[in-house]
Parts: structure tokens; sequence; C-alpha cells
DNA sequence: ATCCATAAATAGTATGACTATACGGGAAGA
DNA sequence: TCTTCCCGTATAGTCATACTATTTATGGAT
């Protein structure tokens, strides 16, 4: 993140940069590009509720004085954050805030911007239900398709674990990896698709379980467990490592998941 | 579609509206909305490869010409792609066709401008493969959570089925919305948001299996044990179902899957 | 031959003006 | 009084132009 998250609505350039009055030599005028920061931040307001569903964001004029940048950007930005599935924009009306249920969940972005909100409309429960039905067959056609290449990138991710040591934040990161190149070695370009939005959600679960050194050490064992399947070609193994691997996330994940699961969608 | 598909590249607006030469009284300049035609346009090139991947596309001053409209609308349109992932701009460089790896395959547009080119990169083996893999599952997570309402509308899709009789066009529609009716009634927003490329998929291969009378009997059959078994919240029933359909759905399509599984990724 | 400065090309930003669209209220009619 | 239609108005959509930032390519100096 090269933007300043968490911080208010405000002009994203330091310089306000009006007309330049007066006929003087005409100071260069600077022209940052703030593109990335002005949606950013627009998505973090959007996902953050600050701007709640079926409201509407202020007219794009408002936006403008309100970063202090040009219409263009302002309207570029929305145009992002429309093609997301965020906002919908209509003359007259403005710019209103999505319904969640169209909310395209599989962007990285959207997931990065709803940071610990992950844990609404029980979506932490859905990537892992998720994760329990793909992951396991992802294993599976790993065992057929992945490449000597591929093998050895996992391979690389699990000793990347194995030698974090006492570093949770890089074995999470290598955990994460090491789940993205499984998903890439299954072969299937749908589940690859996933990648994201496993990898929001590792971040925010594994995190918290990779904490405890013993389940660190079961983690490893089983990661392991899938290579070797992989190496060897065996399908099954693969699967059933990876359902192990699976039930140990569940069992770490359930106190998380406390709540039930309530119907989330607005049908 | 309310765009002219197959359309070669050309002015999207009947008046070429250059600057209003002299001063006479200002024809009222007609200003058309264009920005979803010149997305569809762009789109539909990208996606059939008349700009291949990695080539750039014509600068945007060009774009301009060639579809006669503002800069605004080109430039806007050139986001909504990248934000799809299909293009990637920089500066001196140009707007460059991304790998097919980077595009966002659950984007109905994309699927859309894609078009029969879908069966390209094992797309549509890779979705029957994602189907199979998903569908079950959420046919059993939707016995036990779909509304009495969601029932209710997957019969009532399954009537239109029924009731299609010889209107082939009519008796796919209706079994697609049966399948998004089904994810959706998983309850699981992560499997909803494959509605839209087992959609696309369904669209261009259901057709062909539903031209013949004994499968479309069959398949009448098979979704008609999927409903009872929603209603009598039997999950393993619902599964076996959803299982059974897929099979047929293997055995119709294996013709149109010849040429086995190739690396269709750039690594 | 290598490296650095300069130039050129292209996307990014800014501004102002106009048009199309859709909501809301007021007038005309039942 | 209620309904229908029209028109004013607010807001997003389009257009034109000018300028800036960035990156590649070129050419010259070391």
């Amino acid at each position: 993140m090269d933007v300043d998250t968490g911080m208010e609505t405000g002009p994203v350039t330091g310089q306000a940069g009006g007309p330049d009055a007066g006929g003087e030599i005409a100071p260069p005028a600077r022209r940052p590009r703030v593109q990335k920061n002005v949606t950013t931040a627009l998505g973090l307001d959007i996902c953050s509720e600050r701007y709640p569903v079926g409201t509407a964001l202020p007219k794009e004029s408002d936006l403008c004085e309100l970063y202090g940048v040009s219409r263009t950007v302002v309207r570029e930005s929305l145009k992002i954050l429309a093609t997301k599935g965020l906002v919908n924009s209509r003359p007259r009306v403005g710019t209103v805030v999505c319904d969640k249920a169209e909310w395209n969940l599989l962007d990285a972005q959207i997931l990065e911007w709803m940071g610990p909100r992950i844990q609404d409309l029980d979506l932490l429960g859905c990537i892992l239900e998720t994760r329990r039905t793909v992951e396991p067959v992802a294993a599976e056609f790993a065992a057929e398709r992945a490449s000597v290449q591929e093998i050895a990138d996992l391979e690389a991710a699990w000793k990347r674990m194995h030698d974090a040591g006492p570093d949770t934040e890089a074995f999470t990161r290598a955990d994460v990896q090491f789940h993205e190149i499984l998903l890439k070695a299954s072969h299937n370009q749908v589940f690859r698709q996933l990648s994201s939005i496993i990898h929001a959600a590792l971040m925010y679960s594994l995190h918290r379980s990779n904490e405890v050194i013993d389940h660190r050490d079961e983690a490893l064992d089983i990661h392991r467990d899938l290579v070797e399947a992989l190496r060897l070609r065996d399908g099954a193994a693969a699967r059933a490592a990876s359902h192990r691997m699976l039930d140990t996330a569940v069992r770490d994940l359930a106190p998380a998941l406390r709540g039930g699961r309530q119907d989330a969608d607005g049908s």
C-alpha cells in the first residue's frame, strides 16, 4: 500500500493548485498522479460503510473539492469503482453505493479495502466453505498436472515456512504463497481466479492460528505431505493432505465463526 | 445486447460533430451517450484478438478519431477495460493488451465478448470442472439453507423448462436460470459469484445438448429430483441429483472437449 | 563501448462549457 | 380531490483544449 490508509477524506495532493490568479510568471503548477489515491480513498470509504449501501456519494463536483482534484480524476475513479460493482451512477440521481450482493468479492482491492470487515456477511465462513470445496480438488488436479517447476516452487514456499522460525509474519506470507501456487498448479483457470479471495482470507485468519507453535509444526508436516504427494503424482494422497489442512483450519477458526449463518442477501 | 455486435471499428455516432466552425447560430450539437458502445467495441476487438495479447492498442487520440468520440470517453472506456484486467496503460508506451491469465474470467461482459471463443484455453473444460466441484456442494448447502421462496423459484424455473415444449431456446434459458437460482440458494456469496461464468458456459453448451429430445426428458427428471430433494431438506439426495446432472453434461460435452488439456498459462 | 543528458511521444491532469437524463413539483384535467 | 402531464432543475455524460509527468529512444561525451 502506497497510500495513507485510514486517512479521512481530504486533499490528496499537498498543492491545492487553484487556477493561477494573476498574470505572474505562471508558477510551474505541479500535477502529481493521484488517480490511485482517490480511487483507494473512495473505495475505503465505501467498504468501511462511511457511505452506506443505498446512499449517494457526494456529487462529482463536491468530490473534486473534497480531494482537491479535477473532475477527470474523480470521474475515472468512479468508473473504476462502478466496474467493480461498488457504485452505480445515474444522471440527476448521483452515484449510489450498490447492494453488497453486487460487489465483486473476488476483487483483490475490494478485499483489501474491507480489511477486518471481511468478517461481515459471514464472508470468512463462505470463503472457508469455498476452500473446503475447491482446494482438495485443486490438489488432486495438481497431482496430475503440476509442472516440475511448480512443484519446486511449492517446495520453496514450504521451505520459507520452515525457515521462518519465530517470524509469524514471514510464516503466514509463505503459507499464503503456498496456497496460491497450489491453485495455479491445478491448471484450472477458474480455480486460479479464486486466489485473490483465498489470499485475503488467509492473511486475516492464518496469522492468528500461526501464532501457536504447535499448530505451525502440524501445518508444516501436512504441507510437506502435500508436496510429497504431488511429487509422487498421487492424487488421492494430495486430496487427503489438503483435507487435513482444511480440517485444522476449521478447528482453529471455529471461535471466529460464532453466530451461525444468517441470511446475508437481500432476497 | 443493445449494441451492433460484430461491427467493425468505426464512428459510434452518426453525427461526426466536428467543432462548429464559424460564428453561426451554433447548431444544437448532438451529444448521444456512447460510453457503453465504445467500451463494448474495444472489448470485442480485444477478446476477438483483433488486438492480440501483448500488442498495443492505437493511442488514445487515434481511438478518438476511430470512434468519433472525445478523449474523455475513450479514456474512461480504457479505465473500465483496465479494471477488468484486459489492458494496462503506461505513458509513452501506450495501452497494451494483458496476458489472458490476468483477464477477469468471472466477468460477465468479458465472457459475452469472447462469445464462441470461450472454447479457447480449455475454458469450457475448466468451467465444467468447476461446476463438478462446486455445484454438488452448492446443492447440498441449498438443501439446508434455501428459503421457501427460493425453492419455489427453482420449481418455477423447472416448470418453464417443462413448458418450453419444442422451444429449445426457452428451454435453455430456463435451464440456465435454474442453475443460477441454485447457486444463490446455497447462500454462499462466493459460489454466487460463479454464476456469471456458469451462465456463459451453459448458454454455449447446453443449447447443443438440449436439442436432443431424449436428453431434455432426462434433464427434466433430474432437475425435478433436485427440487424434490431440497423440499425434503435432503442434502445427500440433492448432492446426488446434482452429480447425475453433471455426469450427463460431461457425457454430452465430451465431443466438444477433444484435444486434451494443454498448458494454457504463460508459466 | 558505456553511460548520461536530452528530446520526443504518450498517458495523466486540469478547466470550462455544453448536453442528455431523470426526479420532483406544479399546472391542467377528470 | 385525485390523476396525469409538462416543465424546471439538478446531476452525470460528453466535448475541446491546454498543460504536466513519465518513459522510451536517441545522440553525444567520456
